[in-house]
DNA sequence: TTGTAGGCGTTATCAC
DNA sequence: GTGATAACGCCTACAA
């Protein structure tokens, strides 16, 4: 009676069969090209199939031989230089065990992370994020789900994680600066808001000079050139006397560039500027940008086989990816 | 008898559902969240997914009720900075209709292009591809799948495609180049293998202006900043009197810009540069690269709703991206 | 509140 | 060569 439904159901192999004729084991044999079928009825078949523009189910397959591992990839901006290489570390590492990868983002809205995640689940077989959401946060989202964390440190046990030696990052950084005579330095921070904070790291390298630290030498924004540079320009006004800043990353530090253009401040004459990440942009600009250099292939690849330890059911690891300092013009 | 197998057979709702003593649809009511389920049942049977380490299979769910629509994305080369924001735009038009994304990257080993398809095509519903591979060859790699082709022209029918309007963004660079008295142009090209190919638009554009163009002034390359390095190299000994020089893109005229920094010769003075792609990139260098700016976010969302026009059973569309020419201090 | 029966679309196994 | 029949793991009825 009611065989037409108005949501257009699906195209299965019956419907298939139905219309060439034959049973719906048949039109199996046609499709995936098994041999014992009449070269005949083969074709009857796949002329049916095109007709009626049929799909196999990948769920259907997928529950009768599981498929590739699916991995979940969570970046928080992928037009940030940082994260296509961590990405195309991701993808190869995971390529070379023959793994899928579903790439999703945040684009800079942190609070997003417990609803992707939970996308991700039904998704992906395990993911793999930088994010910025307190572990608690985290672990209900995850339901189970194995996580692999990167860029901060991570509390929860069940997470997987690869750290960031952002202390030995920032204190190179700042001997680098002293040695060159700078005493008053500034910081282009990330906002107040969550994202792994490099900041008690910059007040512990600069202690270890015996470098005081006033809390206007510190000037917030986002991530972004945009946030660097109304970070710089502020950080200038409250403080004239700073000749040298480290910013959160390189991007900021682009901004830092573009401020000090407009306000006639000299790098590294005027002030001294050290990013962090290492992009390749930074030898690209003039002058070149000394920055802390991390490994974002490296760190995806080892993100991914941290992944396949815990889908193997092994204990979470806790990687630590080292860093070091280019030093180019800037500073 | 033969309880114990050798592959780790996955854990199941009647697992769990035997650990804690029920049937497995009660299971299935506490992992679901269902309501009319006695609380102290609930926690044991959870307890009991816990200690099995229990995960719903995303195929079983997925075939009972169709989950969210997947979208595979197959790039050339995350990293270089083109693709970056083609997908920023894809992964939003896409969530925007509540659709997962699934990307690879041939990492510009275009052999690698059918194998990608063939994959993704067990795990997506329709696939979107800046993809240099001959229509046929796409064809029999598609078995059907809906495949949006990005970037090029597109014979085959079934197929969506973004074209980029080259012609008219030549057209514009060259003209620019001839307003400012140049005459001797030079390209920097791809390689002679495959990619949309730019070189008749060259060409037309040169001879719109009654300029000659000999094969020693176009020089081809990969499409990195290595590649425009070398190929500018070879172009300036082949032809020292070109006073211009249009890249295929912007990644290879960084690399001429670099080269050209090393043979001493001054951009623009010497030797004018315009690129192809605008990348924001552009601004932060010395001096800014002109270039013909094309929009990629709005690609990456055309190709989305073409992708959504195939699915729904719409014929294939056709789109031309608009470009235009951005003058900034290179030439 | 809980359990039983049926079906989602596909492939594998076995008869015919 | 071809067609029933039984899984695969889950969920939605409905019955107890």
């Amino acid at each position: 009676m009611s065989e037409q439904q108005q949501p257009p159901r699906r195209v299965t192999l019956k419907d298939v069969a139905k219309l060439a004729g034959v049973s719906h084991q048949t039109v199996s044999r046609a499709i995936n090209d098994k041999g014992e079928i009449d070269p005949e009825t083969r074709r009857r078949v796949l002329d049916a199939a095109r007709e009626l523009n049929y799909r196999p189910s990948r769920f259907a397959r997928g529950l009768v031989s599981p498929g590739a591992t699916t991995l979940g990839l969570i970046v928080s901006d992928v037009e940030n230089p940082f994260f296509p290489e961590l990405i195309a570390g991701v993808i190869e590492a995971a390529e070379e065990r023959g793994w899928q990868v579903l790439i999703s983002s945040t684009q800079n809205r942190d609070a997003r992370e417990p609803e992707l995640i939970r996308t991700l689940a039904a998704q992906a077989d395990v993911v793999i994020g930088y994010l910025s959401a307190p572990d608690a946060t985290l672990t209900a989202a995850a339901e189970g789900l194995p996580l692999v964390v990167l860029g901060r440190a991570v509390d929860e046990p069940a997470f997987g994680a690869v750290e960031v030696d952002t202390d030995v990052g920032v204190r190179a950084a700042i001997a680098h600066l002293v040695s060159r005579g700078h005493r008053a330095i500034g910081m282009i921070d990330c906002a107040d808001d969550g994202t792994p904070d490099r900041r008690p790291a910059f007040h512990a390298a600069m202690a270890g000079h015996g470098l005081p630290v006033a809390d206007d030498a510190i000037s917030g924004g986002t991530l972004t050139v945009e946030g660097g540079e109304t970070a710089f320009v502020r950080l200038r006004a409250a403080r004239p006397d700073i000749t040298a800043v480290f910013t959160f990353n390189d991007l900021m530090a682009l901004g830092v560039y573009r401020a000090a253009r407009r306000l006639g401040v000299r790098i590294p004459e005027d002030c001294a500027v050290i990013g962090f990440d290492g992009l390749p942009l930074g030898e690209l600009i003039d002058p070149p940008l000394t920055s802390v250099y991390l490994d974002k292939r490296r760190m995806g690849a080892i993100a991914v086989t941290e992944a396949a330890r815990l889908l193997s059911g092994e204990p979470a690891g806790r990687a630590l990816l080292p860093v070091r300092l280019i030093v180019r013009g800037s500073a």
